[in-house]
DNA sequence: TCTAAACTTGACCATTTTAGTCAGGTATGT
DNA sequence: ACATACCTGACTAAAATGGTCAAGTTTAGA
């Protein structure tokens, strides 16, 4: 059970874009060199960033991202859904008709991974980015 | 963030174990037909459950296994540790002295992994496999 | 108007992990 | 003795991961 690093990297990336006034575009160049980022990786992220309407781009020299709505605004969930990180306990549920292991019935445990997966999502949904921002901003006082 | 199949397959298996009396072994084979388990990748789980006295083995004809300790002593927990079902958030931690990225300071979002990481945890801490039984006795009725 | 910075898009790929299979064993109740 | 069931290690196909690479387009500023 591990987060991937495209999720990571987006929340990452965000907190860090989030840090800056919102007016003046940040560049993905920067934040790459921030946070030890590979640019072309990020340029997928953030793509998928934009079409969520999570960020804006500004286009050109002086260019870069801005956030696209209030960081309380902006959950996790919203990120993660945005780069495709899933919270996956079980493949059961993809099968729209069928139970589990192409049976009938529910799997013995199904109950269990559904309750993991509640469990997890409500976690993400409780935390927005202004969250990791306060919380980074006590963390240097 | 996916569960993988072998920590859910080990879970399966003991939960279909724990139905039974506990003195007359339960085959794997018998197992791998009732949950749709490949019988070889089942022997593979229960090796591993078996090293951390999860369960208890007995060879040879009429053999099978049974549980190693009480169904309410076996905390799921337990049972991810045996198979190798971690919940890596980052892994930055792998890293003994160097911070995340291999920079010298914690990554900006390090907190809320560790705090992810805690949440999932604590879930697995507290079920224990007697839960999981009980759970499943309601449901048939 | 030229140019460099920065976004945009899509194809490509090496490595690792996953989810097994396969091929042999060894032990033991009947 | 023999069938059943545990035991072990090697092997592997397929998928996911974590990127790189190449070829654009857009736009601010000199």
């Amino acid at each position: 059970m591990k987060l991937t690093s495209k999720g990571r990297y987006a929340v990452m990336a965000l907190v860090d874009l989030a840090r800056f006034d919102n007016i003046n575009p940040v560049s993905l160049r920067d934040i790459s060199l921030r946070q030890g980022i590979s640019l072309d990786y990020l340029e997928q992220i953030f793509s998928k960033l934009k079409k969520n309407e999570i960020v804006k781009s500004i286009r050109g020299t002086q260019g870069g991202y801005v956030l696209n709505k209030n960081p309380n605004d902006i959950k996790l969930t919203n990120i993660f859904n945005a780069v495709d990180e899933k919270v996956k306990t079980v493949q059961c549920k993809k099968e729209s008709k069928r139970g589990c292991n192409g049976k009938a019935t529910k799997c013995i445990t199904h109950n269990l991974w559904d309750e993991l997966e509640i469990h997890i999502n409500t976690f993400f949904e409780n935390k927005s980015l202004e969250d990791l921002i306060k919380n980074n901003k006590e963390k240097r006082v």
